[in-house]
DNA sequence: TCTGGGGTCCTACAGCAA
DNA sequence: TCTGTTGCTGTAGGACCC
């Protein structure tokens, strides 16, 4: 999908199409999650600072993600893709590499470029965004293919041209290069593909260790035989928040980790999963980073397990000078639990200790509560006005444009935080009559 | 006013056992 | 018995991805 979050936004929101918009976290320490191409133009991109796309587009429409919207038409595009192959592998939201070949759908140039025609239509269709399209023999291919076909395009590299293509292109285009490993190349004389293949193999190894040397050789010749995996199981489960402003206090420290506890073994115990490992993650003022990790003798999903142990990890850092960033994760998941046995057998005193931390708000921002209810971009209903969207609060006040995804640029209209005629709403649906999809959250 | 959140994989090293 | 090898587990950190 095409600037997947902020598309869906600006269909979304009328007002916002053919503008600059910018998805990402509002807190001071934000960092862009998502930027309209119409928002790229200025040089805001994905992971920049949001104080720094602010600089850079002061006028744009800055708004925080809403998931579940994002996750309901994402479904909504995976179950296109399934329908061309059972072998889908999601990558994140917004993209998934298919075997059509597996699916039947495929099997040469001619009819997978009708599959991907027929698949971007369908998805303009049923969502009302545009997708892209890359067609390959590989994954690695297909996914050049398709950062070549952005925005709303198809781009097949045919069997037999990718040595050609790959050659002249940046060590940067290859999966698994970033900037440490792009530096890397660099210093060592290698900026294009076709350096890392007249390097030599061995050459690669000795820079970058056995695993990436040999995986990016092989990259750099185009070959790449890794298959289409469709389910994929959970290796870990974490949370992890930064805060505003650093925490100084040890004992704040001490319960922030043990709300991160709490929320990470309910999103474990939401999977059904219980865990060995316990992680736990500081980063420092300086932005240092440390893990500290405790493995215990069997899986657990306690919470109280999980905080104890966790508090007993935060004992040995040092966090003096303050912490901005606090985390807590489970690893080596089992999907059976030792110690549910016993929890059942005495009662779910346990389940009680989940179940009231449940509803607490999320760390960034402490204002009052009915402040709160307003956040920009979320949907809302007026009894008079009808559906729209908040586009921002303070001081009392929320600023509500009503328009919905199939009126024109709506107006705008200002209420008192407290005014009874105004709720929260639920999205509605991108296109007309395409509402029988999972609810919006 | 620098730098999110949720993951995966790899490497290095220490300790232990065979 | 001493020393070295190998392999596994646990731990910590780094790089990368969307």
């Amino acid at each position: 999908m095409d600037a997947f979050y902020a598309s869906a936004e600006q269909a979304s929101k009328p007002s916002l199409r053919g503008k600059a918009v910018v998805v990402g976290g509002l807190g001071p320490r934000g960092v862009v999650a998502t930027a309209s191409y119409e928002a790229r133009v200025f040089g805001v991109h994905s992971a920049m600072p949001m104080a720094q796309a602010r600089r850079l587009a002061p006028n744009a429409a800055y708004l925080v993600p809403r998931f579940g919207f994002y996750k309901a038409i994402s479904e909504q595009v995976m179950g296109l893709l399934r329908e061309l192959s059972p072998l889908v592998e999601p990558l994140s939201l917004d993209e998934a590499f298919v075997d059509l070949e597996a699916g039947g759908t495929a099997w040469d140039e001619g009819s997978a470029r009708l599959a991907g025609a027929k698949l971007r239509a369908d998805i303009r269709a049923v969502t009302g965004l545009t997708g892209s399209v890359g067609l390959a023999a590989s994954k690695m291919l297909a996914k050049i293919a398709s950062e070549q076909a952005k925005p709303d395009g198809l781009v097949v590299i045919e069997p037999g041209t990718e040595r050609a293509l790959l050659g002249p292109m940046s060590v940067r285009t290859l999966p698994g290069v970033g900037p440490a490993t792009g530096d890397h190349l660099r210093r060592a004389g290698i900026h294009t593909v076709e350096e890392i293949v007249e390097a030599g193999e061995d050459e690669l190894v000795r820079l970058l260790g056995k695993a990436h040397g040999h995986g990016l050789y092989a990259m750099a010749l185009a070959r790449d035989e890794r298959a289409v995996v469709a389910e994929r199981e959970t290796k870990s489960v974490s949370v992890e928040d930064t805060y505003d402003v650093d925490i100084h206090d040890r004992v704040r420290v001490g319960l922030e980790v043990q709300r991160l506890a709490d929320r990470c073994v309910r999103r474990l115990r939401g999977a059904g999963l219980s865990g060995r490992t316990i992680v736990l993650k500081v980063r420092r003022y300086d932005f240092s980073t440390l893990t500290r990790s405790e493995t215990l003798r069997g899986p657990t999903d306690d919470p109280a397990v999980v905080r104890e142990a966790a508090l007993r990890l935060l004992e040995g850092v040092d966090s003096t000078g303050g912490v901005r960033l606090l985390g807590v994760g489970v690893s080596g998941l089992a999907d059976f639990t030792q110690e549910d046995l016993f929890a059942q057998a005495a009662g779910d005193g346990v389940e009680h200790a989940v179940e009231e931390v449940a509803d607490e708000v999320p760390v960034e921002g402490r204002e009052s509560v009915v402040e709160r209810r307003w956040v920009a971009g979320h949907d809302v209903r007026h009894a008079e006005y009808g559906h729209g969207w908040v586009q921002g609060s303070g001081v009392g006040r929320v600023t509500v444009r009503f328009e919905t995804p199939d009126s024109p640029p709506g107006r705008v209209r200002t209420f008192p935080v407290d005014d009874p005629s105004l709720e929260l709403a639920e999205p509605l649906p991108l296109v007309e009559g395409m509402s029988a999809h999972p609810h919006y959250p």
